[in-house]
DNA sequence: CCGACACATGTGATCGCTAACATCTCGGTC
DNA sequence: GACCGAGATGTTAGCGATCACATGTGTCGG
């Protein structure tokens, strides 16, 4: 008995305090109805007193679920899909769940197929893939349908439950907005070409461009990097008639002021420059960036309610949401010299 | 037994297939001596056809321990803490341990001490928490003396199994980088006063200010925002005699290299600047900031290392590793003008 | 007054795995 | 030839919770 005392009190031990059988502790830690106030309270003071904490294996065992969501994401701490998993880990806490995050390095199928593996070896509720380009959304055909599994920032084509960000409407008021500040025209420094972020916000920029039949230029290629902006950047310094840039981040963005700076082209004087994401230090970058802001928490939200969905429901939807960024006004926006 | 089928596979279902007890399934999979051979082929090969995957719930039931390790970190997307934990997810994964991180708000006890609660409710092989301040540190007081726990980048001074940056070596290049690019003295912006990073930091600084006799000016305390460097560095620029400044972060110094640049101080004609922790931006910076660059992964390694030391000997350790950092060399030094 | 139903609580089996203990066989040594 | 120990495998119990079913009591309506 005395080794006994020695390991974590169940409810046997909660029950034998309180005077009741381990089936009425169960319904009192699980809000059944029919059970005698004074019996209710009872129990409660016996947990209290024992410091019993529910055995969550036990009952993952005897239901087959569990209180755990994975997350695969790309190993990466771009401020995207950083501020996006911060903020999912923060609701899925609030709503009971813990979150386990499977990394991979690239996102191939592999990579992909093998961390969902992973998280369905520890028997997660449900999925969430942070599934940014094509080879990631292919992946996601791998898993059983019974899982429950929402992507984000997937492919918008895709029959599978999605939330995302909407890049288009995002790209288009950025455009929109140095095409009112008076440019004749604005170049686009994009992102990777295979993500679904980036392939958005170009059609948002392009539809921007033709709402007003002012010309498309073609699109300067890049990934994600500060470094890719600055290459970009040092060819779009060097073209007179380039008087508007809309970068499809932030960091693009600061490269493209990097390479302006050194070419003696003025920002906003000469040349203005829009990004996304608005990082924080855009604030202070020179000058401080005009930006499109996304709503990291409101996508989390809506991700960690539509996979909820799935799980109570028991059946796969194919419901999807965006959520619309909002623009924000700093200073690397002025009328063409 | 049509019900039967759709339940996952268990031991049981392997065991009769391959014509074993369960038992022997049990051996198969955990590599126990004594099976001969054949067996062990037969029963893999029965695991491989049903597509069996171990039932960790049931496991955990009976030995009392999960492949879980908990992670108590700030809502924040600042790059160090980002960084390491993506370092640290990857780390996990690849021992086998899936990662559940509690997310705070504020680091004061009440909020850490709820986190680790949960962490616990998650029978949790062991606890990383990022402890980087005072309040933090004093949390982890709460925590019962067998659960296994590492900090990071905690209080050097507490007793605790701890890994961390060598921020004072840090901290010390830098300085002694702008000193002997013929800087008289070197003034420091600090991160928030109550972060041990920070204070290790101001710490390395000092000291390489004191081992040349030099000037120490007093400390410009700031948090880590580049708004935060931004006031900072209109104060230090409107000061002909600031030639050099240490700034405790990243974006510390981006808020400094904006204000200088306000004010018409060129960097790095007119004054140097270092930051701390080299962001992937900072090479596109204005100009391409020279830095301190941690080594997150080796952190990582190291956390995870000292975590599983724990959760194997069953017992607590004081050990602690400091990984150094190494010092990026870029474009915002140059000797005084 | 009796039967039915609702309320309140209890009993026992089971989930899937591990560990302790049991059993059988074979080879080596005395 | 007998005995002992090691190898190989099997049997049983139990971890802690939930669920299905059981039991007892009280109230209300016929």
């Amino acid at each position: 008995m005395d080794q006994k005392t020695q390991r974590d009190p169940a409810m046997t031990d909660v029950a034998r305090l309180a005077g009741v059988s381990h089936q009425t502790v169960s319904r009192v830690l699980n809000d059944h109805p029919n059970v005698r106030e004074q019996t209710r309270l009872r129990v409660r003071a016996a947990i209290k007193e024992l410091g019993y904490r529910p055995n969550r294996a036990a009952r993952a065992l005897v239901t087959g679920k569990t209180q755990l969501i994975g997350v695969v994401a790309q190993n990466s701490t771009l401020y995207g899909p950083a501020s996006l998993l911060s903020a999912f880990e923060e609701a899925a806490g609030e709503a009971g769940f813990a979150v386990s995050v499977g990394r991979v390095k690239v996102l191939d199928r592999e990579s992909i197929a093998a961390a969902v593996e992973r998280h369905r070896d520890q028997r997660v509720a449900g999925i969430v893939v942070i599934a940014p380009n094509a080879s990631a959304a292919d992946a996601l055909a791998d898993v059983p349908a019974g899982l429950p599994l929402v992507t984000v920032d997937g492919d918008p084509d895709r029959r599978t439950p999605l939330v995302t960000v909407d890049q288009a409407a995002g790209a288009y008021e950025a455009t929109t907005h140095l095409l009112e500040a008076g440019h004749q025209t604005v170049w686009h420094v994009s992102g990777p070409q295979d993500w679904f972020d980036a392939a958005g916000r170009v059609e948002g920029w392009r539809r921007a461009l033709e709402a007003v039949s002012a010309e498309v230029p073609p699109v300067v290629a890049a990934d994600w990097s500060a470094a890719a902006g600055y290459k970009a950047g040092q060819m779009l310094a060097r073209m007179p008639e380039v008087t508007a840039v809309f970068a499809s981040n932030d960091h693009l963005a600061l490269g493209v002021l990097r390479a302006m700076h050194e070419r003696g082209r003025r920002v906003p004087h000469d040349v203005s420059v829009v990004g996304f994401d608005d990082v924080p230090e855009a604030a202070y970058f020179i000058p401080p960036l005009t930006t499109v802001r996304p709503d990291f928490a409101a996508v989390a939200r809506e991700t960690l309610g539509l996979l909820l969905e799935q799980v109570v429901e028991g059946e796969s939807t194919t419901s999807r949401r965006t959520v619309a960024p909002v623009l924000v006004r700093r200073e690397s926006v002025a009328f063409p010299a």
